[in-house]
RNA sequence: GGUCGGGUGCCAGAGUGGUCCAAUGGGGCGGAUUGCAAAUCCGUUUAUCGUGGGUUCGAAUCCCACCCCGACCUCCA
């Protein structure tokens, strides 16, 4: 059964079939890098990245747009923005009220540099916008390489893969032009104070992907759409496009003044940009008659993006470059993981429950744990992020690769490799469940005794896909006798004590022994006897 | 109020009309192992599937109502 998925637009799972199925083009909403990203940013971004690598195995089936099947291997170009452009942090109010988020994030680095709580041999300038958006991005980076996402290690060969805004504001002003020769936009107000806003009136499909169409707009109570605050525009849910703002910490030259661009404009013009050959002007992308304004294959983003950037995205990008502005779904299908709890709840910082990677892997949780609590519930549940389903995965993760470092195993062929292969790929076919593809997994692991060398590549095989027996592995830090767990630091205190335990249990004196094991116990560390006298300290 | 996604054992989480008295992992319990632990290995245990009604020969799975959780309704993955 070929790859079954659910788009958004579509509310029920249809089969995938991409405009070219050797050759699927994938375009992911990345980070704003005002802050770091939490694992919620990054459950949605290796939600993605299950989707690459999954249509990327040769496990994988594809349909194909006459009919019949597209068998895997296939390339993905997989494309990520990096939103450095700092938007209002009131933009509901007006457009373009209150401070920018990238001067925010610039003052609240300040004040962690007055502070001393910048980590050793970081040094920005936090009134350079440019400069704060650079160290988060360069942090980000850092943690998706680590949690293995495929096309964050593939940007640091080719950069073009996560564009910045900042360096796409050229196309950004590119399309606005496009769409105010196609009547789609309008400019308004005095020069020194112009306003570029998107005609929703001229994109009928507006509302189509989530449901928010101008009529249900209108009966709304949300308070958001208010005409009070949207003066000058045709209809309330016209968006900005492009605003002039001469007085603006980023700013750029445009044909409506110098200011910033919009808040969706920069994902239509680089997706365009690095994803298709982009037309001349006057020119458009020819529709493809079974998905109509389908550009890209595929375009994901965290549930939030439903409305109103998706829906804004779409509408603009299908009216500045597809043959027809009636209708179009810019996507062939549109990805969106829900959110994700934590313990239950939902993420805060007030709550103490939100978290970032790298504060977990300072605590000693290894990437490959976080990458699969992170991927293991289907993409379209939330998912409840817990410290048990953390040991849950490690757990896993170390069983899993007692089978690959097994280099006993033999070459006679395996009973079961092939139908786990099978059974991992029917549930990823079906709309990427990874919870059964991980149980086909298991359950297949459960019949082994003893791996062969067909059953490591099967797991291998396995692996690419789910991505996290390659990442990389904390060390342990070996002192004489104690084996310290990443996270643990190693202190003269502990080493005496394991050094005392030794020489009471060399003497049979076991309840000085155990009264130590308990005494490292209260100080929350777990301790294991190894081979030669050596001793695992390990958090509890 | 509108538009969506959910509610399955102690926990996490599959299953969308019969093969489900419900996968898988963790936990619990028992055994091997250990001075005792831990880890590991072996075995085992636990669910009438939010509530109420309906459709059907048959429902966790379809329909209706209600309750609850989560998202969005121009900051947010």
């Amino acid at each position: 059964m070929p790859l079954v998925l659910q788009s958004t637009l579509d509310r029920q799972p249809r089969p995938f079939v991409p405009r070219d199925p050797a050759h699927v083009t994938f375009y992911t909403c990345g980070p704003t890098v005002y802050d770091d990203a939490h694992i919620g940013n990054f459950r949605s971004f290796l939600a993605a990245d299950l989707l690459r690598r999954f249509l990327e195995s040769p496990l994988c089936e594809v349909t194909l747009r006459e009919g019949g099947v597209h068998a895997g291997p296939r390339t993905v170009t997989h494309v990520m923005n990096i939103t450095d452009v700092g938007h209002m942090t009131e933009d509901d109010v007006a457009d373009g009220a209150g401070e920018d988020k990238m001067a925010a994030a610039g003052r609240r680095l300040a004040e962690a540099k007055k502070a001393g709580k910048l980590p050793a041999g970081v040094d920005v300038n936090p009134s350079d916008p440019f400069a704060v958006a650079r160290f988060y991005e360069a942090r980000f980076k850092e943690d998706a390489v680590r949690l293995g996402l495929k096309l964050a290690i593939e940007a640091q060969r080719d950069p073009t893969l996560m564009p910045r805004a900042t360096e796409n504001v050229a196309g950004m002003i590119e399309a606005i032009a496009r769409l105010i020769e196609r009547r789609c936009a309008y400019i308004v107000g005095e020069p020194g104070a112009r306003v570029v806003y998107f005609d929703v009136q001229a994109f009928p499909a507006y509302g189509r992907l989530s449901g928010n169409t101008l009529d249900n707009l209108r009966e709304g109570e949300g308070g958001r759409v208010s005409a009070a605050n949207q003066a000058g525009k045709k209809h309330p849910a016209d968006f900005l496009l492009w605003k002039e703002d001469p007085t603006h910490i980023m700013k750029w030259e445009s044909p409506w003044g110098d200011g910033y661009p919009g808040w969706h404009i920069e994902c239509t013009a680089m997706s365009i940009a690095r994803l298709t050959s982009p037309p001349s002007p006057g020119e458009f992308i020819p529709t493809d008659v079974a998905f109509p304004g389908a550009v890209l294959d595929l375009h994901s983003g965290g549930e939030d993006n439903i409305f109103p950037h998706h829906e804004c995205e779409i509408a603009q990008s299908c009216c500045a470059y597809t043959a027809s502005t009636l209708s179009g779904q810019f996507s062939r299908v549109w990805f969106h993981p829900r959110f994700l709890l934590v313990e239950g709840a939902k993420m805060s910082k007030s709550k103490g429950n939100f978290f970032t990677p790298r504060e977990l892997f300072a605590k000693g949780i290894e990437p490959a744990a976080l990458r699969l609590e992170l991927i293991r519930t289907h993409y379209r549940s939330n998912a409840n992020f817990t410290m048990q389903g953390l040991t849950d995965g490690q757990r896993i993760i170390d069983r899993w690769r007692r089978v690959l470092d097994d280099d006993t195993a033999g070459d006679e062929p395996s009973p079961g490799a092939k139908a786990a292969l099978a059974a991992f790929a029917d549930a990823m076919h079906d709309d990427l469940n990874v919870a059964g593809a991980i149980a086909a997994v298991n359950s297949w692991l459960n019949t082994i005794t003893k791996p062969t060398r067909e059953d490591q590549a099967a797991l291998r095989t396995i692996d690419a896909v789910l991505g996290v027996l390659g990442l990389e592995r904390p060390k342990a830090t070996t002192t004489g006798i104690g084996v310290y767990a990443p996270g643990v630091e190693p202190s003269p205190e502990i080493e005496a004590l394991l050094a005392l335990r030794r020489d009471a249990r060399a003497a049979k004196d076991f309840a000085t022994s155990d009264a130590i094991r308990d005494q490292l116990a209260q100080r929350g560390l777990a301790i294991k006897d190894g081979p030669g006298g050596s001793v695992e300290v390990r958090r509890s």
